[in-house]
DNA sequence: AACGTCGATGTAATCGATTCCACGAGGATC
DNA sequence: GATCCTCGTGGAATCGATTACATCGACGTT
């Protein structure tokens, strides 16, 4: 592989002038600048971005360590992230832990030893001492999704609780009063905040949450599943579980399938995150759906300006529940599928 | 952040007894051993990987580049690639394409820029000549899932040939006669092969493939709608769709559902690529699996062998037929859902 | 006692870029 | 005509590691 040195001897300049042609440096010759050009062409040189980054001490790359790849939600987050870093000039290196802290910690610890400009984490658990250690040591960081308190890192999240109080009022609504939920780990902030909104949700009903109706889940379907069952067990079954997220969600109607049970007949469900498969399942899921593409875009922002020296400031955006068939009773003419087209009727 | 230098003074020895000791190499004192690791903790040291990279031309990471990441298939596709490198030392960085060789090229630049020291590909398109160029050049690479036919790089993928039989035989025996595909690009691989396999299967059964009966789309969920609306929109519709991977399938769906009407009864719909929503969806689609976790260990012990200078072979394992209601008739005892448990019937 | 060997260590070159500094040529200023 | 910029350029230091080579003392062999 040419280096820049045989881009030099080919055009029959110094390194140095190769250097500034390449970043554009205003003195340079425009003959010069054009015998690197034809150089730089012939030879099919590459700059080295090892080499440059060890000068400039930058990698222009963000680490993104999710908590779950497999997660859509979490798909579609990197992916905005992915796009949104492009165009600001930077590319993103994904981690995914898998709900494990450890790997977490692998992933981080592997990011900052590559020396990546900034990291956006959506932590798995309640904080390493090394992400600690990270954050105060003033590497450039922002929270996306999940957050840790206490510490000194912009955040970039959706808020549910209006969303919550909306899917609430509309169970109550549907004649339902014995409301359960599959949490999520009580060491992850969206886990414990998720509960703490229904559960103020339900006091505005009068409607207590018993602790027999809190399940611990931890994100995956298996738990959804495990959750739902002993929910079934129940000497007095839930009429509605809430599942934290979408793989609980899709756990949970494993669970009522194999019993030959019937959403939303033998229980009804809904879920946080919104994905596409929840309209084609069966019954469609009636969800809370979360500004994805949104909060990844805006959480590069926000660590691009910290890394660039500005300030780089938190972002809370609302979610917003989107009703289907899952709670019970057609969404009347409150969700006409939008590829509908009525208007030569 | 501290450097070697900076252990090496803290330690009271020379970088290189440092580099000794953290390599460990044989010949460094028990003593001074000792202090070098007490000065590494003390100080929280870490090795700056860039640096080690330029010095020792490798970066034990490599390249992935798939055709989009909001595919559940290449998804677990990533989550198996990470997976089985980190077992081997290496780590990942994922480009997603997008069905776009524009972004495939950015993507594949930025990796050898990078100097990754393998590359994992599965192309959108026929190839570039910038890949063609790194192939050629010696990168180590090898293709997962599509490839480019005449390039000398391993290959590891599915053969689904054997599955579409089985599909066509069950939709054969179903009493389908008018069957349909909503074919991938002509430019991949897989968006070709998969409708050859489909008419050779037709052919065992006397039927044919006509034109009309075959809609491009582009493996993206849009196309699928598209396709379908123009098959239903046929003077004689086909009974069922066979497309070729489960983006487009969902498409499919979108598109019965918006005119209101039923699969299976309106249209049979069958789908390549199985995945956990598909058990879910009303009515549950039959699909085609392929072993996506052992394609992509494979992949990379095919890529890591050519790394190390070992061959590095290419692989091809069966894909196999799911059979479930979406293309008429219960499953019969034939797919009992695992879950359920009758033993104490 | 002289020599060779081996183990532990340090010095310095190197990887491929960026960038500070010095230098020479040419033009403007007085 | 001397002085001073400005512009274009090259030389060399630098980033943080690895590693070939040199050095030196201790020890074993004859």
């Amino acid at each position: 592989m040419a280096s820049i040195k045989d881009v030099a001897a080919e055009a029959g300049v110094s390194v140095a002038t190769v250097s500034r042609v390449l970043n554009d440096h205003p003195s340079v010759s425009a003959e010069a600048r054009a015998r690197v050009l034809a150089a730089v062409e012939s030879l099919g040189y590459r700059p080295n971005a090892v080499a440059r980054s060890l000068r400039t001490d930058q990698t222009h790359t963000l680490g993104l360590v999710i908590s779950d790849v497999m997660n859509p939600y979490f798909t579609e987050l990197a992916r905005s992230v992915e796009e949104e870093a492009r165009a600001l000039g930077y590319s993103v290196i994904i981690g995914n832990a898998d709900e494990r802290p450890d790997l977490q910690d692998h992933h981080v610890r592997n990011l900052l030893d590559r020396r990546i400009d900034g990291l956006l984490v959506s932590p798995t658990d309640g904080g390493s001492p090394l992400m600690l250690d990270a954050a105060r040591a003033g590497t450039p960081m922002v929270f996306v999704d999940r957050w840790i308190p206490g510490v000194d890192v912009p955040v970039v999240r959706a808020d549910g609780r209006g969303a919550v109080r909306d899917l609430v009022a509309h169970l109550h609504g549907l004649g339902h009063r014995r409301l359960a939920i599959i949490a999520g780990p009580a060491a992850t902030t969206t886990g414990r905040e998720r509960v703490e909104a229904f559960r103020e949700a339900l006091g505005a009903y009068g409607l207590e949450l018993p602790d027999a109706y809190i399940g611990q889940g931890d994100f995956q379907a298996d738990s959804g599943r495990r959750v739902t069952e002993g929910f079934l067990d129940l000497p007095e079954p839930p009429e509605v579980v809430f599942a934290a997220d979408n793989l609980m969600a899709l756990g949970a109607l494993d669970a009522v399938r194999a019993r030959g049970l019937r959403v939303p007949d033998d229980l009804a469900l809904a879920a946080f995150d919104d994905i596409r498969w929840f309209v084609h399942t069966d019954p469609p899921v009636t969800a809370i759906a979360q500004p994805t593409g949104e909060l990844g875009r805006a959480a590069v922002r926000a660590l691009v300006d910290r890394i660039e020296g500005r300030p780089g400031e938190s972002v809370t955006l609302p979610a917003r529940l989107v009703v289907r068939r899952s709670c019970g009773e057609p969404p009347a003419p409150s969700e006409p599928s939008p590829v509908t087209n009525r208007s030569q009727s």
